[in-house]
DNA sequence: TATTGTTATACTCTATAACTATA
DNA sequence: TATAGTTATAGAGTATAACAATA
């Protein structure tokens, strides 16, 4: 699909201060860029690169049940379910009741998952390295960066961000 | 071969380098972060903040066809009709003919659209300070590092990136 | 014949609500 | 009554394919 030489765009006064200026369309941009890359990786996982998330977050097995879980993936609670039935199925983690609340279910990494999680980290290595490819030495930078964010934004910091986001959008 | 609770918490080796140390997780959460607040302030474009990126490329009128402005938007072509549709029906943008092709439309930003563009900058820039906010200082440095990114990422330097997709990936 | 954009159809993903079992 | 998880249904979003106009 070679792209039909459309000469130069014009890119004189507006510069490139509107699209690329948008924040939310470069980390659509960065953000589908990885999904993809990473989905070619991960394809025989159920549910591609979230199914593997959910791995992931069974094999560091935190204490958080599904609803919890489900909020840290941005996924919902809902949807967690199907998911986690799928890798179930292949024997890839386990729902363990907990014996303090005999509603809540802890989902942990059986070994076949943890050896399958183990396995892929080398393969998701060499996507985020081309991903990040681009920023050569500051690759680590941005990746730090993100991190921080990420952790941030997610609930690792719960109150300062909730109470902002909702007194402050509404 | 079950390891019930007699298995150690094996954080030795695996750390909690699991999640938070997945890239694709990582910009899962900002992205989603940031389409949810940009959302907010953007609900009454159509599309929401895809709509707004479409108008925003349309007000800096490259000279792409809807075809190339799809690509750039990481949307399908077909969807990119119906967006069009609404903001042409508010009279957002227009669909010029192409004189050199006929097949082709230029979108273009009206004068509407513009003023709407220009209007929603300041509570953009509102969003993506909250957005990026937990990085202090390091807030300007993560933008130009992702702005990199994703321009290098989508297509101004199209030959290195898709070359070496298509190679590696497959 | 190939390409641009549109339209129609089908599919996937996601959200909403209802249900159970515990608390 | 409220919560955790599941299930069922409906909706939004997306892709696939067929179409008309032009090259």
């Amino acid at each position: 699909m070679a792209t039909p030489a459309a000469a130069e765009p014009a890119r004189d006064d507006a510069c490139d201060a509107a699209l690329e200026d948008d924040l939310g369309w470069a980390l659509g941009v960065v953000f589908r860029s990885h999904v993809k890359a990473a989905h070619a990786v991960l394809e025989d996982i159920p549910g591609g690169p979230r199914g593997h998330q959910v791995l992931a977050s069974a094999v560091q097995d935190l204490g958080g049940n599904q609803g919890a879980l489900a909020a840290q993936l941005g996924i919902d609670r809902t949807v967690l379910t199907y998911l986690i039935d799928d890798l179930e199925k292949m024997d890839l983690v386990e729902r363990q009741p907990d014996p303090a609340d005999r509603r809540s279910r802890r989902v942990v990494a059986t070994p076949k998952g943890r050896a399958l999680w183990t396995d892929r980290q080398a393969a998701l290595r060499h996507v985020e390295l081309r991903v990040l490819g681009a920023l050569g030495e500051d690759a680590a930078l941005f990746r730090t960066l993100l991190q921080r964010l990420a952790t941030h934004a997610n609930g690792l910091d719960p109150v300062a961000h909730t109470c902002e986001l909702v007194e402050e959008l509404q």
